[in-house]
RNA sequence: GCGUCUGUAGCUCAGUUGGAUAGAGCGUUGGCUUCCGAAGCCAAAGGUCAGAAGUUCAAGUCUUCUCAGGCGCUCCA
């Protein structure tokens, strides 16, 4: 609808000027204003007035002037120079049973040039259980992959499992009885009741776990090392996430990037090109600044090896895209930098970075310290409100926002909590739809529906398309939430005023609360919320 | 100090590539159940869009500066 206006408009203003190279400057859009009626508008107008030197209001009804009156619509001029179209109420009607016939709702995201996209979200270290901090991102990282599977690309989704490094030697001497050695000292060990968990498992599991000494070889302890952070995976960091519904289509572990070579591989190429460079004992990259690559005791630094992850990933995929906690934002120069430095283009690849939610129980702030073991587990969390809540909660608000999230509002069972309302208008048009039997054989007519609640419902139903377009094209969730809630609350508004079930059932108006459960479902299956059809 | 995200109603937040009189939920106040689920509905009050200057026919939206808060600025991860 809004390309044919934009169209009609383009020649209306070659006829009326005859001017050519327009059509750029046109643009139709869906009136955003509570006090106008109408549907779209166009500022065509005001854009010419200073190029014609001609008052908009003229120019505005000159154009008009050109338009050919159709059964579709109606336009007016507005001051100071506005084009108003206004869609009949027929034509805004159809939308119910394109809603009812559509197989696939979301058949028309679908891109026409799939590409292979890779998204690595969580990657928390496997050093315990997920904590509530890491809720946001995997929850959204999760929604990001779905979208983009649901435009038809090609997705990897992926957990990088930094299996090495200082804090992988922390969680060893904190798990096993080899006393600590070197720069490690015992106030930086993992402390809680998991860590005496684990130890148990794995005491269970490999009876030699609990003869290690603190003559340990290196070798061994690499070796054990890799044992206890898979139990992690395993035991811990899996179990959280599939109780999320939250599965990884691969599991990338660190140490196979030193394994393969890939590390010597881009180390090599970094030193070749001059973008490396020995100082003080240590490999540093010409970064920004100066960047280490191998610290001066030798070992790695997760740089290097972040940097043949992605040198990895980028030749292999068309698009990589990383959720990262807004913390590391200092880090993404420094692997564009080496990106770039490794011959990558880095526009494909793009990280998105999650600002934290802070978690409330009424106005008691819940500290998440990961000191000493005492943080909120995100399973605590998950049992205590629910997958649907938890999902909700953290899609509502766009990532780039600090978020406060109160546990009092995510448990609530009444209006207070927008997720049982919009689940509630679904629940309640099921009951409707048992009660009235099957709609096939009746025929939809588009006339009849005409009163202000069936106006208000339909033009939040027409809303619906281009929700999704920025939603799932432009991923972002948030916007889907706060379009579900509009539209529950248009329905409870009809539902309250306008009774259905009456003594003649009158068809139409079951065919459009059938087309807004459709849509809700929909939504909410998008944001993996369940439509539950009883409550 | 530098970088970055944020600042919109009492609270939590939306606000399309700049468009008309600023949007929602909660909370507050006042109404609504002989009737499809009141897990609900209706109505009212509530705003110098942090502040200042600038660009524009038009700024919550763009530019610059100031103020306030979160996060980061390690041979840490």
């Amino acid at each position: 609808m809004k390309n044919k206006l934009k169209n009609l408009l383009i020649e209306a203003l070659k006829k009326d000027f005859g001017k050519n190279g327009l059509d750029e400057l046109v643009e139709v859009q869906p009136t955003a204003a509570k006090h106008i009626k109408a549907d779209y508008f166009s500022n065509i107008a005001m854009k010419l007035s200073k190029k014609l030197n001609k008052d908009p209001m003229d120019i505005a009804l000159g154009i008009v002037k050109e338009l050919q009156p159709t059964d579709l619509f109606t336009f007016d001029v507005a001051k100071p120079g506005y084009i108003n179209f206004s869609i009949k109420n027929t034509q805004k009607n159809n939308i119910v049973t394109d809603i009812i016939k559509s197989k696939d709702l979301l058949a028309p995201f679908k891109t026409n040039s799939p590409k292979k996209i890779h998204v690595e979200f969580v990657s928390a270290n496997p050093t315990g259980p997920l904590h509530v901090g890491h809720g946001r991102g995997a929850i959204y990282g999760n929604i990001i992959a779905k979208f983009l599977r649901i435009q038809g690309h090609d997705v990897h989704t992926e957990y990088y499992v930094n299996d090495v490094g200082r804090q992988m030697t922390l969680l060893f001497h904190s798990i096993s009885k080899c006393e600590v050695s070197g720069d490690i000292t015992k106030d930086e060990l993992y402390k809680g009741e998991y860590i005496i968990d684990a130890a148990s498992g794995i005491e269970k599991k490999f009876p030699k776990f609990k003869e290690i000494s603190t003559s340990i070889g290196a070798s061994e302890k690499r070796k054990w090392i890799s044992i206890i952070c898979q139990y992690m995976i395993e035991n811990y960091i899996k179990k959280d996430l599939e109780q999320l519904g939250i599965h990884f289509d691969e599991w990338f572990y660190e140490t196979s990037l030193f394994e393969n070579m890939r590390v010597k591989e881009i180390l090599k190429k970094l030193e070749e090109t001059g973008h490396s460079k020995n100082h003080e004992g240590a490999l540093m990259l010409k970064a920004d600044e100066l960047r280490p690559l191998i610290k001066s005791n030798g070992e790695h630094t997760y740089l290097a090896s972040d940097l043949a992850y992605h040198d990895y990933k980028l030749s292999k995929y068309d698009l990589v895209i990383n959720i990262w906690g807004a913390d590391h934002h200092g880090y993404i120069p420094r692997i564009k930098y080496g990106m770039e430095a490794l011959g990558h283009n880095t526009k494909k690849l793009d990280i998105h970075l999650i600002q934290f939610a802070n978690l409330y129980r009424g106005k008691e702030k819940i500290s998440m310290s990961t000191r000493k073991g005492k943080f909120v587990t995100l399973k605590t969390l998950v049992d205590e409100i629910g997958n649907d809540a938890i999902n909700f909660f953290y899609l509502t608000k766009k990532k780039d926002q600090h978020l406060d999230f109160d546990l009092n509002v995510a448990i609530a069972e009444d209006k207070n909590n927008p997720v049982y309302y919009i689940q509630y208008a679904h629940a309640r048009i099921e009951k409707i739809l048992n009660e009235v039997g099957k709609l096939e054989q009746y025929k939809f007519n588009p006339d009849s529906l005409k009163n202000d609640f069936e106006k208000k419902l339909i033009s939040s139903l027409n809303s619906f398309y281009e929700t999704c377009e920025k939603s799932i094209t432009g991923l972002q969730p948030h916007v889907m939430t706060h379009y579900l809630q509009k539209l529950s609350q248009d329905f409870h508004s009809y539902y309250a005023n306008v009774k259905l079930l009456t003594e003649k059932i009158d068809y139409d108006k079951i065919y459009l609360v059938a087309a807004v459960q459709k849509v809700i479902k929909c939504g909410l299956e998008l944001l993996n919320i369940n439509a539950p059809e009883k409550m």
